[in-house]
RNA sequence: GCGGACGUGGCGGAAUUGGUAGACGCAAGGGACUUAAAAUCCCUCGGAGGCAACUCCAUGUGGGUUCGAUUCCCACCGUCCGCACCA
């Protein structure tokens, strides 16, 4: 008899329900249990989530409630990433106030979380826009400055015209703004900073004992710190210095060549290089030019490298007789180093296409080895400098470099380094060993609204003064006007006029805000006590932190990974928790990816979505037409799902149709977590049939089996071996699978065990009793390690198989290996390293009791045609390989 | 330019980390049930040869190590990603 089909829609209710009324998934600090934090990068609140939330969200439930399953204390916590621009730029177009705006997106896209059924602690939600929240992080600001991780400084700074804010360099990309694509200028404003270059050699450093994380994100990090070790080598100015300047120091990491320096160059925002423009305006105007060319990477590839000889010369520090000349350079950059270099065009690719420009030495110092002492080769290597256009970088002895000659490439240095060290200028050594690091400090202000305040007041007479506790948080104003361009906080025609907390003068509010990404720096913190009246409960978030097991998109990589590391040690610094490593293992997570479909082709090409299209196959070629007026529609490539290519799904509609449980399992299905998954209606379809196929199985056998309670009978039943054997192995493997978030290969290990059931039900029940009871055991246990993925489904298998507690709520199955060991094996038989055959055997058969069976095998005897074999390899219960 | 990852059927992918290549799913083809459709069930499904048991080829290409290589080593080709005038 045909049982009913499954009703996603009212059991997914039904079972959430009776969840939240149970209260499961909420978390208590003082639990007894070791404790698991599974956390998931917390969205921004856009309005609707999307098929990548649901992916991320998905992994991460499969994991916390495989992890509870498994007897953990387990935190599972949710919020939003609340505060930015999306907010302001929707307050202009709509006439609606960000925060209204930003509350209702909250509200729309947490009830669409819970229709995912995730098992998530709801008590512990916040938005970094509420003012409890970023109430505490003004403390934590405060705190920061006080330890001087916070500070205030002039600088010239990325703009973003689009958005009308500054940026950090970390949100710079190519040149541009990381969210409006906007061409990013340099500006000269004062700033706050957060000093993340405190801790370069530590965060640094601590990169290797991050062994849970992806070895991509870590080699990211590592070459965003960019360490480089080198020398500051100071260079006397001969003639007549402009006043203040008697010399110019540099970086390098090459004071190996530095026999081959020919000439010196400094950045145009060089302070000689501003001393000398002020009685040169052919200097100011070169100045002015390299300033206009941008630093997007369109500018820099195209980019000349031009110099402006400055007429001022050096000495060089060993050989006093050499003068080298001093450019002006606009390949120079200010923000690395000391702002200038030591140019040694015949090591280094670009002085090399300086000095040809301008005509200067090019003098080789360092040789490869294989030309060294060779007369002729030599002679053709050295004559390469004046014909060819390439610098030599590789290693090699020293050469016309006095007392380095000879030596390698590390021992030059070393050499050198001694030299310098050893040598003065006007009372300093004239060189000094030196790290240096690409990292600069963050730059945390922004002229922007929507943001967490920045609790300080400027007064005349006072000049910086923090907010006083007792005056905490300084609150957003709610009425602020968007109708003219700038910092509607500094439009405000009150909020930011008060009087200055120490001498009573009139003074002014900071009216700049923090970057989100401050926001998202401590939240995890947070979430091991959302209720405290200081930033953390200290013994709370050591208790839960690291977060064990952090998933998120890889766009994140450095961002908002680097800034919660150094967050965590400012933290530590200031007391709020005692760790330096917030995430112990992090998992990035592959885009949801779908086809695109235009109407018309090249440019023109209309995008359409996929509901409105029909898409059909014939003779194995695909094709689709609009769903309206039958036109053909090209098939584009398959990309990430987004808004302008039109080829999103909506989480909603699918969960509608199909149910929660299907388009989890279909997000964690075929594609591994790491890499692109690609949306398609058929796998939808394919899970939604898994999903009924099982329900099937279990309504309708669950009648005939065995009380849940009942002794197996006695008696021996192979099919009821075989079906055990395969439930635990499946067990075993699907438990190994989601602990190393294999979740693909959890699903197919299902899918063969469903199979085998689905084989085994069709014995008429009564037959076979102890396959019966198999049955039931099999059945039981794949309704427990379905649960983590299809949380409703296994409800309602669970109860149906006749039990009363909840499976969200049962321990993970106890795995029974001893019904694994078999007694008799089957190997497979190699002949020449090609498999050729098997053969049955018992499990504890010798090794020459193995050679004579095989021996016996008549492939194996045709393959020997009546000679010996040359070898035969025996791997204990694995392999047989006879070698002829 | 520097750094990294990947390359297996029509497609997504699996292969106990050196041991039966192609599990599982999708698509496709054939069949059963049905008045019909949906749903469901059964069979086939890397290539070539053979009535057949079977044989040969095959994990981007070429070499190497090994009894045995998708897995390790070398070179090359291709795709994707990150960084980039960092001295």
């Amino acid at each position: 008899m045909a049982s009913e089909r499954y009703n996603p829609k009212e059991a997914e209710a039904r079972w959430q329900s009776t969840w939240a009324e149970r209260h499961i998934y909420e978390t208590r600090n003082d639990d007894p249990r070791p404790k698991y934090y599974v956390l998931e990068m917390f969205p921004y609140p856009s309005g609707r989530i999307h098929m990548g939330h649901v992916r991320n969200y998905a992994m991460g439930d499969v994991v916390a409630r495989y992890m509870r399953a498994r007897g953990h204390n387990v935190l599972h916590p949710m919020g939003w990433d609340a505060f930015g621009l999306p907010a302001e730029n929707a307050a202009i177009q709509n006439s609606i106030n960000p925060r209204e705006w930003t509350y209702q997106n909250i509200a729309a896209m947490r009830d669409q979380l819970k229709l995912m059924g995730l098992s998530i602690d709801w008590t512990r939600e916040f938005a970094t826009c509420d003012v409890d929240y970023y109430a505490q992080q003004q403390k934590l600001f405060l705190d920061l400055q006080k330890a001087g991780l916070a500070y205030r400084r002039k600088s010239r700074v990325n703009w973003d015209p689009v958005d009308n804010t500054v940026l950090a360099n970390e949100q710079v990309i190519d040149g541009r703004g990381w969210r409006s694509g906007a061409l990013v200028e340099q500006r000269e404003l004062t700033q706050w900073f957060f000093r993340i270059t405190a801790f370069n050699d530590d965060l640094l450093a601590a990169l290797d004992g991050l062994d849970r994380w992806p070895e991509k994100v870590r080699i990211m990090q590592r070459n965003w710190i960019g360490r480089s070790e080198g020398m500051r080598v100071r260079f006397a100015i001969n003639d007549r210095p402009p006043e203040g300047f008697d010399h110019i120091e540099v970086f390098t990491t090459r004071h190996d060549t530095l026999f081959g320096a020919s000439f010196l160059a400094v950045s145009p925002d060089h302070p000689l290089a501003t001393a000398l423009a002020a009685d040169r305006p052919d200097l100011a105007d070169f100045i002015a030019e390299c300033h206009r060319a941008g630093t997007s990477e369109e500018a820099l590839e195209t980019a000349e490298k031009h110099g402006f000889d400055t007429g001022l010369t050096v000495a060089h520090p060993i050989d006093k007789n050499l003068k080298l000349p001093v450019y002006v350079a606009n390949f120079v950059l200010m923000g690395y180093g000391t702002g200038a270099i030591f140019g040694c065009p015949a090591h280094d690719q670009r002085d090399f296409d300086f000095a040809t420009k301008y005509h200067l030495p090019i003098k080789p110092v360092v040789a490869p080895l294989e030309v060294i002492d060779t007369g002729a080769e030599f002679a053709a290597w050295i004559e390469q400098f004046s014909t060819g256009d390439e610098a030599y970088v590789d290693d090699g002895r020293l050469i016309n470099s006095d007392f380095l000659d000879g030596m390698d490439v590390p021992a030059a240095k070393e050499a050198m380094a001694a030299r310098l060290e050893a040598m003065t200028l006007n009372g300093h050594a004239q060189g000094v060993r030196e790290v240096n690091y690409r990292l600069r400090d963050w730059g945390i202000s922004r002229q922007r609204y929507w943001g967490c305040p920045i609790p300080v007041i400027h007064c005349p007479t006072c000049d910086i003064v923090p907010v006083p506790d007792a005056d905490l948080p300084v609150e957003l104003p709610h009425d602020v006007t968007f109708g003219r361009p700038g910092n509607p906080l500094d439009h405000h025609p009150t909020w930011k006029h008060v009087t200055c907390p120490k001498c009573g003068g009139a003074a002014t509010r900071e009216t700049d805000t923090m970057d989100t990404f401050v926001d998202s720096s401590w939240y995890f913190a947070r979430f091991t006590a959302p209720w405290a009246k200081t930033p953390t409960e200290p013994d709370a978030a050591n208790a839960w932190l690291p977060v064990d097991q952090y998933i998120g998109g890889i766009e994140h990589a450095i961002l908002h990974l680097l800034y919660s590391r150094f967050f965590t040690r400012a933290m530590k610094a200031t007391g709020h928790l005692d760790l330096d490593e917030p995430f112990a293992g992090l998992f990035t997570q592959g885009m949801v990816v779908h086809e695109t479909y235009r109407l018309g082709t090249g440019q023109n090409g209309k995008w359409l979505s996929p509901a409105e299209i029909r898409l059909e196959e014939h003779d194995g070629k695909r094709s689709a037409t609009l769903l309206s007026t039958g036109e053909p529609v090209e098939i584009g490539p398959i990309e990430k799902m987004s808004k302008s290519r039109r080829n999103t799904v909506d989480p909603s509609d699918i969960m509608d149709s199909y149910g929660a449980d299907t388009a989890r399992w279909f997000m964690l299905s075929d594609s591994p977590p790491d890499r692109d998954v690609i949306w398609t209606e058929e796998g939808v379809a394919g899970a939604f049939r898994f999903v009924q196929r099982v329900w099937r199985l279990v309504a309708e056998t669950a009648p005939h089996l065995p009380a849940a309670d009942s002794q197996a009978p006695a008696g021996q039943s192979d099919a009821a071996d075989a079906l055990r054997k395969a439930a635990h192995k499946a067990l075993a493997a699907v438990g190994d699978s989601i602990g190393l978030l294999r979740f693909n290969v959890a699903v197919a290990r299902m899918y063969e065990l469903v199979n085998a059931i689905g084989a085994a039900a069709s014995t008429p029940p009564g037959k076979d009793p102890l396959l019966d009871n198999a049955l039931r055991e099999a059945l039981e246990l794949l309704t427990r390690m379905m649960a983590p993925m299809m949380p409703h489904l296994a409800e309602e298998c669970w109860a149906t198989l006749g039990h009363e507690n909840l499976v969200a709520d049962s321990p993970w199955p106890e795995f029974d290996g001893s019904i694994l060991v078999e007694d008799v094996i089957v190997l497979p038989v190699q002949v020449n390293g090609k498999k050729r055959g098997e053969l049955t055997i018992s499990s504890d058969a010798s090794q020459g009791d193995v050679e004579r069976a095989v021996m016996a095998l008549d492939f194996v005897v045709r393959a020997l045609g009546g000679n010996d074999p040359k070898k035969i390899v025996v791997v204990p219960k694995r392999i047989v390989n006879v070698v002829v």
